[in-house]
DNA sequence: GCCAACGTTGGC
DNA sequence: GCCAACGTTGGC
């Protein structure tokens, strides 16, 4: 079982929300680099949910995968904001996961307690300019995030 | 294929 | 608002 980091903007969408909705389409991402991860996603991994552009950035929660392979809709809907014309039905560019809660943790983990405890190699996220919105997360790094959180 | 200009993410 | 770190676009 293989661990991710998916960042989301509270304002948008947070764990608050997919606590409620239980589970969710993981829609809207458009880089390769991002979604090549998303198409290596195994039903049963877990994510780390990271809440950024918030005060403060951090990890805040864990998901799991259970569906996987799925066509992001938005890029078919001209009102949406992910709208890419250059997407077909025949050839979408575009696709995405369903991810369930798992849990809230008692404390968010700040990124600045992040980049004290772990090098950019053992978690890309605490590289300055990261600009990736889903990244793997090794399991040696996955085992002490989740003490920290626990604590 | 190169590269300058421009756009986006996201921390601070 | 600023800026670092890219990714994308388009002229040539």
């Amino acid at each position: 079982m293989a661990y991710w980091l998916m960042k989301s903007e509270p304002d948008v969408y947070g764990i608050e929300h997919l606590r409620q909705e239980n589970t969710t389409l993981w829609d809207g991402i458009r880089n390769y680099q991002a979604r090549n991860f998303m198409r290596s996603m195994a039903i049963g991994d877990h994510a780390f949910f990271y809440h950024s552009n918030a005060k403060p950035p951090g990890i805040v929660g864990l998901m799991e995968v259970v569906e996987t392979g799925l066509v992001d809709p938005t890029q078919f809907d001209p009102a949406s904001k992910y709208h890419d014309p250059a997407s077909t039905r025949e050839k979408p560019r575009w696709d995405c996961v369903r991810l369930r809660f798992l849990r809230q943790f008692p404390r968010l983990l700040p990124l600045e307690t992040l980049r004290e405890t772990f090098s950019a190699e053992e978690l890309g996220v605490v590289r300055r300019g990261n600009r990736l919105s889903i990244l793997p997360v090794p399991d040696a790094t996955a085992q002490r995030l989740l003490t920290l959180l626990e604590a």
